[in-house]
RNA sequence: GCUGGUGUAGCCCAAUCGGCAGAGGCAGCCGACUUAAAAUCGGCCCAGUGGGGGUUCGAAUCCCUCCACCAGCACCA
């Protein structure tokens, strides 16, 4: 631990204090600047922030400081996912209400984030456990229900026991709660849903249009939307007129090596198909069987398939054979129609299952030449297919979808894995759901006007299970606002990823007392054009998120058709090689970081020691270098003050001639002339200075490698370092200092945004009197750049065997002869016949020999 | 099982179009400063890029193959 750092405590809180002070990032809708809407993942406020917090803000900042330094007019702001299961929970162990509870936490969570000195516009700052926020999600279901876009319906739902409470598909994972990892289990329940399902194809068709979102969170999108074109059709059941099972196939070529069919063990059809006692005995057993096993075995992969035959039997449509009915546990009642068409084959799964039922198995794809295997999937024509034999896959696809069509059997349909979004939950701290039960009008929405309807403060909860709110009769009993008797209002709350899909479009007019979002706000603001946030939301959030935003789209309030134009997922943060957690005792705590270290050694670190995207590896000595560096640059400026000239008049004269810096506007010096470089070393040491702008920009512009960037920097500092303690002798003191102070402002400019406290500090300790924050971004000097001689690798074979300083751009036939000529080169090549000579100008030369 | 990603020094990580394997940091070692230590400053050591094969004058980079780890999906008809 050092003994004497830099006052960061001092700077950081009078800095904090001063961007407060001038509300330096409070932002106003600007038409006469480019906009950046720069949006870091709201957090939950569960009372502390975590090192992923510091993380993902550090990034955000990063980005919005340099935004602002770039001239744009930055749309930054910040609030809190406030809705939610650990509220409750706390109210249930503790007794404290979810409202004080989620307040409080809010109010530590806001005071450590300022603690870190991030540039939000906290005049945006919402919650969305506020009447005011949630009102108009109540406003939009209503509106969603008229379009039919949410609608009720009975379904088998994934029931948490734990958080008795159902959850969306998406919120399983492994057959487990993603919150609190149990085992969920399937009930039935009448629930409400969102129809994600219509916007399937939109949703998937702009997966293709998002170049700024990670390839990886698109695929995932994509793999869990799960489109399949195929075609849907009945199957008559033999002996039994006008019952017919329907079909999802997307092999609808194959359809003439349809050997079986299969249900869904849970399938409706089944209990009518069933033809004794005997039969519903064993169709029940096996049922209870495949519900008992499933949970256990959709882990193991390759388990065999389990059926039971059924005395029924149905007819294939296109050849009227008949064929034998099961019931199987490899088909899944959720998607498709819950029965299929087995062709084994042509299905391995079919293939499978009719080996071990022995079953017939016909080939209608003609195999290639020496083929050897089980169930054939690629590509060939067909044989044994009737009408279709001699057509490809392809055609025979759709002759095959012709033939249904015309005989009026079935259609080309297209299938989606994604299941609609259901969107009940039986607990209190959540947005009602604003629609009531009349014994008169049935399901009415509450009136417009009567919103919101407020979560009711007085309530027992109990954590034992079914709505909290259905035992508040005072929120229960109401009017019904068409007929004005007496309903009953519903007691499900809103899932809370409902609040979350919508909050960036609030930020854009959090006061907006008219309507979810003033009109022109949005249209300024958004998109967003860059967000950040964890890898964990890739397919929950995010999706979710995107589908609101379209629906909002279609109900005339936003003009996007995406919310975010970019995405940055950033990586966790590791610690001894696993995720931090109390239960591993790895976890490092923001709040003591940054007492001992500084909120900019804590920032820089995160931005340092991985680059955004990967898990960042948590190392206490790496902090440390991070807290030395910050300390380096302090004292080289404070040791220098003296000697560098006021910001106003520098450039001084010297033996060089000074130019105009090209970069009048943007360069540090503002204006300033460029610093007169009279000495090899003067030269070298401003090209430094002038390549550590590309590099640090480069970085910022391209591919968010900031752990480059700051190295990048890092490197000029040392350079510094090196020139002060050699530049005494051999270079006009002007020109020291005046070199000095362009490396110390670019150092500060191009740091400022990766530790703001210590960069304003710094800054106005050089005597400038505004924001480091106002200043341009510092653009390179080409002419500083430029080089005018280079080193060129010799290599013999291609091993390094010497290096010539030439001219940049000598010619080629110049660098040969000096490459051949040279000492260090010539006695590994004396003894043997060159064969050849490549010559990369500027880089190498390798001379090619044989014995 | 499928898909995607990663694999470079003791550790975290760099390396433009295929062109000197190393920028930065950590750790370690040596030295300077110090009564001493801390801090600071200067210097040094360390891998041939997961394994194998190929293309090329030249491969961390391109191709093939295998391995390890991570993530997502997993009977989706």
């Amino acid at each position: 631990m050092s003994s004497d750092r830099y006052p960061f405590r001092t700077i950081e809180a009078k800095w904090q204090g001063i961007w407060e002070e001038r509300r330096q990032f409070r932002v106003t809708e600007d038409t006469s600047r480019p906009k950046f809407y720069c949006l870091e993942m709201f957090p939950y406020p569960s009372g502390r922030i975590h090192m992923g917090h510091v993380r993902v803000y550090a990034i955000g900042d990063l980005l919005a400081r340099y935004k602002w330094m770039r001239g744009y007019n930055v749309l930054h702001p910040m609030g809190w996912d406030a809705f939610g299961l650990p509220a409750e929970n706390a109210a249930i162990e503790h007794g404290v209400h979810p409202a004080i509870w989620t307040h409080e936490n809010i109010d530590n969570m806001r005071a450590q984030l300022k603690k870190m000195g991030i540039s939000y516009d906290w005049d945006r700052e919402i919650a969305t456990c506020d009447p005011s926020y949630y009102k108009w999600e109540q406003l939009i279901f209503i509106k969603m229900l008229e379009r039919g876009l949410a609608y009720r319906r009975r379904s088998t739902v994934n029931w948490c026991p734990s958080c008795h409470t159902v959850l969306a598909n998406e919120q399983v994972e492994d057959g487990r709660c993603w919150r609190c990892d149990s085992e969920v289990t399937p009930t039935e329940v009448d629930g409400w849903f969102f129809k994600i399902t219509a916007y399937a194809d939109e949703l998937l068709a702009w997966c293709d249009r998002l170049p700024g979102w990670p390839e990886r969170v698109m695929t995932m999108q994509r793999n869990w939307i799960g489109r399949s074109e195929g075609a849907e059709f009945d199957l008559p059941v033999v002996g039994r007129p006008g019952l017919g099972i329907r079909v999802f196939t997307t092999r609808p070529d194959t359809v003439f090596g349809m050997t079986y069919a299969v249900l869904a063990p849970e399938h409706s059809l089944v209990d009518r198909l069933v033809e004794h006692e005997g039969e519903r005995e064993a169709v029940a057993a096996f049922r209870a069987e495949v519900a008992r096993e499933s949970e256990i075995e959709r882990l193991a992969a390759d388990r065999p398939k389990r059926g039971l035959r059924l005395g029924a039997r149905a007819v294939n449509p296109f050849n009227g054979a008949e064929i034998p009915l099961f019931i199987a546990d490899y088909v899944l009642m959720g998607y498709g129609t819950g029965a299929i068409m087995a062709v084994p084959g042509e299905d391995q799964r079919d293939w499978d299952f009719a080996r071990a039922h022995d079953l017939q198995i016909v080939e209608t794809v003609k195999r290639p030449d020496g083929w050897i295997g089980e169930a054939y999937t690629g590509d060939g024509v067909k044989i044994n297919s009737g009408f279709l034999d001699g057509l490809t896959i392809s055609e025979a696809k759709r002759r095959a979808i012709d033939w249904l069509v015309e005989h009026g059997l079935g259609d080309a349909k297209v299938n989606y894995r994604l299941r609609d979004w259901g969107i009940s939950r039986q607990r209190y701290w959540g947005a009602p759901i604003p629609v009531l039960y009349c014994d008169a009008c049935g399901m009415v929405p509450e009136a417009e006007e009567n919103l919101p309807v407020v979560l009711p403060p007085d309530v027992q909860l109990s954590g034992t299970g079914g709505s909290p709110l259905a035992d508040v009769a005072g929120f229960v009993n109401a009017r019904c606002p068409k007929c004005g008797g007496r309903a009953r209002r519903e007691t499900d709350t809103m899932d809370t990823f409902v609040e979350s899909s919508w909050y960036f479009l609030r930020y854009c007019s959090p006061q907006h007392e008219a309507g979810m979002v003033d009109g022109a706000a949005a249209e300024y603001w958004m998109p967003v054009d860059q967000y950040i946030g964890g890898i964990e939301h890739a397919v929950l959030h995010l999706l979710y998120a995107r589908f609101y935003t379209k629906v909002l789209r279609d109900l005339g309030l936003v003009k996007v058709d995406e919310p975010f134009t970019a995405l940055l997922s950033q990586g966790m943060v590791i610690k001894d090689g696993a995720k931090m957690s109390k239960s591993k005792g790895n976890v490092v705590d923001p709040d003591e970081l940054i007492r001992t270290f500084g909120a900019d050694t804590a920032r820089l670190f995160s931005l340092f020691a991985a680059p955004p995207e990967k898990d960042l590896d948590w190392n206490d000595h790496g902090v440390e270098g991070a807290s030395r560096f910050l300390n380096r640059v302090w004292r080289f400026v404070l040791a220098h003050l003296d000697e560098l000239p006021a910001p106003a008049a520098a450039g001084g004269p010297s033996g060089a001639t000074p130019r105009p810096a090209p970069a009048a506007a943007g360069g540090p010096s503002g204006g300033r002339l460029a610093p007169p470089t009279s000495t090899d070393q003067s030269r070298a040491f401003r090209r430094k200075i002038h390549e550590t702008i590309v590099r640090v920009t480069d970085d910022m512009e391209h591919d968010f490698h900031f752990n480059t960037a700051i190295s990048a920097v890092m490197e000029l500092v040392n350079e510094l370092h090196a020139f002060e303690a050699t530049a005494r002798d051999g270079v006009p003191t002007a020109e020291r200092v005046a070199l000095l102070r362009e490396a110390v402002e670019t150092t500060l400019l191009l740091l400022g945004p990766f530790c703001p406290h210590m960069g304003e500090e710094l800054w106005a300790q050089l005597g400038h009197a505004e924001s480091l924050f106002r200043r341009p971004w510092p653009v390179p000097d080409p002419e500083a750049l430029r080089r005018q001689e280079v080193t060129v690798v010799v290599q013999v074979d291609g091993r390094v065997r010497g290096r010539l300083v030439v001219d940049v751009n000598a010619a080629e036939d110049r660098v040969r002869q000096l490459a051949l000529g040279d000492d260090k080169v010539r006695p590994w090549v004396a003894a043997r016949t060159v064969e050849k000579v490549v010559v990369v100008p500027n880089r190498l030369v390798n001379i090619v020999t044989r014995a």
